[in-house]
RNA sequence: GGGAGCGUAGCUCAGUUGGAUAGAGCAUCUGCCUUCUAAGCAGAGGGUCGCGUGUUCGAGUCACGCCGCUCCUACCA
């Protein structure tokens, strides 16, 4: 509602200003809301922006703009306030109407704003991407929980989206794990699928990898059968990369599981066997020199290698001088910072890799994998594993060339993503390389005391930072499944207490519902480029800004129609009171808030910034928390006012469920 | 050395493209359960927005310079 009134006015505003000071160029139409209520809805600071190009008082302009600018349809009144803002008062009852949905037609809904579904194009959401060699940890679960919101909002705002998890079977640290199954601890096949049969065997590979780790630092030669095995991996085709893949697809059942939990699920499966398999680097390699974006580097340190400039080094390409500015780049010698992409021995890098596969995402590189049925959701949905085309299965989808990527991977690794996106660019996608975002995040660490807490060793110096980053290498950190048997735990106390009267299935199941909602939360509260410093304390907190505040807020209000043996929608339905909304600011805001969630919405879409909405539910919840408090809506005696109230309630529990929606957090049937 | 980011209340963090009196939560203190559930509500204290200069009607926000912290910068993945 908000954001469809908000693009009538300032289109209204930029045309009456077009025309009325034809002999400026007009400022970006600036729309904020006032710091009170009392003062209308929407305030233009537009007058004190033109001040300078006219010359004159901004007060001055403000009246003029004022005394001549007609009303917009749904808009009361236009008022001077302040140092010369413009502010803007709705008819509150047209507005209401809107955001309840009575007023007539679908095109009255807050959705009128949005294309038709699948309208905004195919995009692709690559996130989670953990190696498949052990337990899923907290800065995974970051990863996963931004990278399913990010999809979440996506398709709340009609985007058609596909979601992928690389999958990275044949790099290092698959190979350790194998190197600690076949050469150290010596475990034969037939306890491998023993072990695989355990509920929790990532867990049994989050310990070996550690143990691995010490065991190549005890002896350094002992490295020497981490480079056979990963060479057995990338070769593929023998023993040691069947039990491989065998340890990998494992893990990475147990990784889906673990997400599974926290709704999180996945369209496709890419692995990274299949991309070296397939020759993906080999095409890519030839569309990268044939577009020369890459070159053979014949001197200095990078002699012999095929090298790329790196980003941010590209020359400012001298118009007309190519010559003269090639001459000054050979007098200057070999561009020594160059990135290597193909060392001198022939054999490609990741990052090499990684331009292949991100052609591919574009449709751009000419060759496609192969599709088969990973695994079964329960609607029925099917995860998708890339093979070998020969191997798909008929009939199954094709994946890849889409329009925009979002690639969900942390900060750390921003170099080489705008490595790949160079590389994309350079070839002369112009349009891909805009349309490649790396959704960057930093990561999760743990407090010292958090880490002391969980028995390890903390060095003074350690204890002095405000945080520890985790080390899969080292086994240092929190398990994802562990902190959300935690949390469980927490909350079935709470709600054992609470509801001794429901069946021990119904309590787990909200116990669940409420750990998922105060995980996710949690993990959505702080804007990406926050490092978390992870903290049980805090984590396991359901009060204050925490996503079972949220819940309870939206639990409380159904309780409300559930004894008044109501529906919500009927509410919603009822006519509602103008005038009361006209002399109750305090209802009124409440309105209002809930009529900004699509508007929400779409700027964490224009910001990738899911936090912009968690911070929306809580605050909205808030602001019901107080309604709750001040009305006691069931004892009204005043009918028109009790059905206010009613729809009041109605439409917050309305868009408090489609925010939670999009954050992922459940709605529990009581608290 | 080069690149990126951060520094806001005791702690953890928000702060829209420069706007009206800098906000939450936690922690501390004080009240409120006979009501639609207190996982809640009301209130109090707590700030040199790292430091400095500049840009302008106006700076937590923009520019420049310092100080402090973090990450990236391998022919590792």
């Amino acid at each position: 509602m908000y954001l469809q009134l908000q693009n009538r006015l300032m289109t209204h505003v930029r045309e009456f200003l077009t025309r009325k000071y034809p002999e400026i160029t007009l400022p970006e139409i600036v729309i904020e809301q006032p710091p009170k209520i009392e003062l209308g809805e929407f305030a233009l600071p537009v007058a004190l922006k033109l001040a300078r190009g006219l010359r004159k008082a901004p007060l001055k302009i403000a009246q003029e703009i004022v005394d001549e600018m007609p009303l917009p349809e749904g808009f009361a009144s236009f008022e001077v306030a302040g140092a010369g803002y413009i502010n803007a008062r709705l008819d509150r009852t047209a507005a209401a109407g809107v955001v309840a949905g009575t007023l007539g037609n679908a095109a009255a809904t807050g959705n009128a704003v949005l294309p038709a579904a699948g309208a905004r194009g195919k995009v692709l959401v690559e996130h989670t991407s953990i190696n498949p060699n052990k337990a899923a940890h907290i800065g995974h679960l970051r990863n996963s929980i931004l990278g399913d919101t990010l999809v979440r909002l996506l398709r709340a705002a009609n985007f058609k989206v596909d979601v992928q998890n690389y999958i990275d079977n044949t790099g290092v640290q698959v190979a350790d794990v194998v190197v600690g199954f076949e050469q150290m601890a010596k475990v034969s096949e037939q306890e491998i699928d023993a072990l695989i049969a355990e509920p929790r065997f990532d867990y049994y590979c989050w310990d070996l990898y550690a143990r691995v780790s010490q065991w190549y630092e005890a002896d350094k030669t002992h490295l020497e059968a981490r480079r056979a095995t990963l060479h057995a991996l990338e070769t593929g085709g023998n023993q040691t990369a069947t039990l491989a893949q065998k340890i990998s697809m494992a893990v990475l059942h147990r990784h889906l599981e673990t997400m599974q939990r926290l709704g999180i699920e996945y369209d496709f499966l890419p692995q990274e066997s299949d991309i070296l398999h397939l020759h993906f680097w080999a095409k890519a390699f030839e569309l990268l020199k044939a577009a020369g974006v890459l070159y053979y580097e014949e001197n200095g340190k990078n002699k012999g290698c095929w090298v790329m400039t790196r980003p941010g080094k590209v020359k400012d390409a001298p118009v007309g001088a190519d010559g003269a500015a090639s001459e000054a780049d050979e007098a200057a010698g070999p561009d020594e910072d160059a990135k290597v992409i193909v060392r001198s021995n022939g054999t490609v890098g990741y990052v090499g890799k990684d331009i292949a596969y991100h052609l591919w995402k574009f449709g751009l590189l000419g060759l496609d994998f192969g599709y088969r049925k990973f695994s079964e959701y329960a609607d029925g949905r099917h995860v998708w594993i890339s093979c070998d085309p020969k191997d798909a299965e008929p009939g199954a989808p094709h994946f890849g060339g889409v329009d925009a990527i979002y690639n969900v991977i942390d900060a750390r690794q921003s170099e080489p993503q705008e490595t790949v996106k160079q590389a994309i660019l350079l070839m002369g996608n112009a349009d891909a390389a805009a349309r490649y975002t790396h959704f960057s995040y930093e990561m999760v660490a743990l407090t010292p005391r958090c880490a002391m807490e969980l028995g390890y060793a903390v060095s003074e110096e350690d204890q002095k930072r405000s945080y520890i980053e985790v080390s899969g290498r080292k086994g240092f950190g929190v398990k994802a499944d562990d902190l959300l048997d935690k949390l469980i735990d927490a909350a079935q106390s709470e709600v054992d207490t609470r509801h001794p009267e429901l069946e021990v299935e119904d309590r787990r199941e909200i116990a669940t519902q409420i750990a998922v909602g105060a995980l996710r939360y949690f993990m959505l509260k702080f804007t990406k480029q926050s490092v978390i410093a992870f903290d049980f304390r805090e984590a396991l907190s359901f009060e204050g800004e925490t996503g079972p505040y949220v819940q309870y807020a939206v639990v409380r209000a159904s309780n409300i129609f559930r004894k008044a043996g109501l529906e919500p929608e009927a509410a919603l339905a009822a006519t509602i009171a103008p005038a009361a909304l006209d002399n109750d600011n305090d209802l009124w805001e409440l309105w209002l808030a809930a009529g900004q969630t699509s508007k929400v919405i779409e700027q964490c879409i224009a910001s990738t910034e899911p936090a912009g909405l968690t911070k929306h539910a809580f605050q909205l919840a808030q602001q019901f928390n107080n309604f709750y408090h001040h009305h006691h809506i069931l004892t009204e005696e005043d009918a028109a006012k009790k059905a206010l109230l009613l729809s009041t309630a109605a439409v917050v529990r309305r868009e408090l469920m489609k925010a939670m929606d999009v954050l992922g957090i459940p709605v529990p049937r009581v608290m």
